[in-house]
DNA sequence: GCACTATTGAATACAAGTACCCACGGCGTT
DNA sequence: AACGCCGTGGGTACTTGTATTCAATAGTGC
């Protein structure tokens, strides 16, 4: 301790424009392959260069915005056969927190999950709540594993499968299979084998995978 | 290329305060827990603290640098019972990758599989030879995935797994084993099984983890 | 081929915030 | 009554965050 501190609860600017510009990047309203320049951001978001600059920096490293060899730089173009490649490594990711959840678990988490798989029976009906359950469901199961580096890696690849998720306006619709597939999970931690819950949790993302590719692979534009 | 070309202005500056730091942290010169100042640093460095803090940016969202909650930052220390989660990530992760370069590989690529695994044979006896060969192996395989997330994740967690490699002095002399191991991964891209390639790289780095473990557990100081 | 322009990279200057240090005063103890 | 301890208050110093300025380079139009 020296003195300084920085605000670090209060989001830094450089934070805010990092958020915002991976959020308009997954979402597309920077399209793909759209040229990115430091002036222009600057002034368009209100800020000087400095945080526009620090922000491009974390996107470059992960991967959402290329830097071109002139020297400029662009949203990452989207390639639809790469969607099958992050989700692979998601599959892998998810699995292995899965695993990691299945030997940390304590009664009251699994309690928890259970609340959760029986919410989504009971609102099967509705795909947006199903949704939102399933990603309760993960962040849950993250929770349980504390596994930090997992975490961080996800972080990254989830922003690559959502820019792929948004392509489609729609959610694969896939309700029953998903509350299935939830529940497999559920059973899987509830036995306490951790193989299986891996299995189990990597089956789920693959076949969501599925569902995307299909899904992204059939919008026009 | 009589001109400078653009990648000289990659090479210098943040880039290069980020890969030197990014060494001192996993050598260890950079103590785990140790204090960094942006003032500090860039006067070591003889730069400005903008290169600096670019770099920093970068180390903390890879996780090899902890933003205190005061503001300050510091090396992030080292668990050694984290040891089994980074080697469990890069396990699937570099398995992943064997699966992918198993369905993409063709002849030539394989011959040179077999040739590396040939002078890993002849060379057994060369510890240091021997993890060179090794190293050289997996960028081969991962040049043949042509998969730029799984690079990007992989390279990351290295980072995690090489400083817990440098905690202890030796390397965990296996050689035999490891020999055997390679020996299994390219068998098992030459049947062309994908499963079996990614099982087998799987079980190889989850070998070297034990290893590790070990090693960096009986460390005196 | 040359000048111009636009953009990035680096350094410096400026603003803001917080923890540490120390001095001071009140209070309890001897 | 004197001495010491504790709590408090302000000043200081160190650090981060942002803006601005300067330099260099590549691309472009004439």
């Amino acid at each position: 301790m020296t003195r300084g501190q920085a605000n670090l609860r209060r989001q830094s600017g450089a934070q805010a424009v990092y958020e915002l510009m991976r959020a308009k990047i997954i979402s597309g309203e920077f399209r793909p392959g759209a040229r990115l320049t430091e002036p222009e951001l600057a002034s368009t978001l209100g800020v000087s260069r400095t945080p526009v600059r620090e922000a491009l920096r974390l996107l470059i490293a992960e991967g959402l915005v290329d830097q071109l060899p002139t020297g400029g730089s662009r949203v990452t173009p989207l390639d639809l056969a790469d969607i099958r490649r992050v989700y692979d490594i998601r599959a892998r990711l998810e699995g292995l927190l899965a695993r990691d959840a299945c030997t940390r678990m304590t009664q009251p988490d699994l309690d928890a999950l259970a609340r959760l798989i029986d919410l989504m029976h009971r609102l099967r009906g509705d795909e947006t709540e199903v949704l939102r359950i399933g990603r309760e469901f993960h962040a849950r199961i993250a929770e349980i594993a504390e596994n930090r580096w997992c975490d961080q890696l996800l972080h990254q690849i989830r922003g690559h499968v959502d820019r792929y998720r948004s392509l489609s306006t729609r959610e694969p619709g896939r309700p029953d299979l998903a509350v299935a597939e939830h529940q497999a999970i559920y059973e899987a931690l509830a036995s306490g084998d951790p193989e299986r819950a891996e299995q189990a949790m990597r089956v789920h993302v693959e076949q969501s995978a599925t569902s995307a590719a299909q899904a992204a692979g059939a919008v026009p534009s």
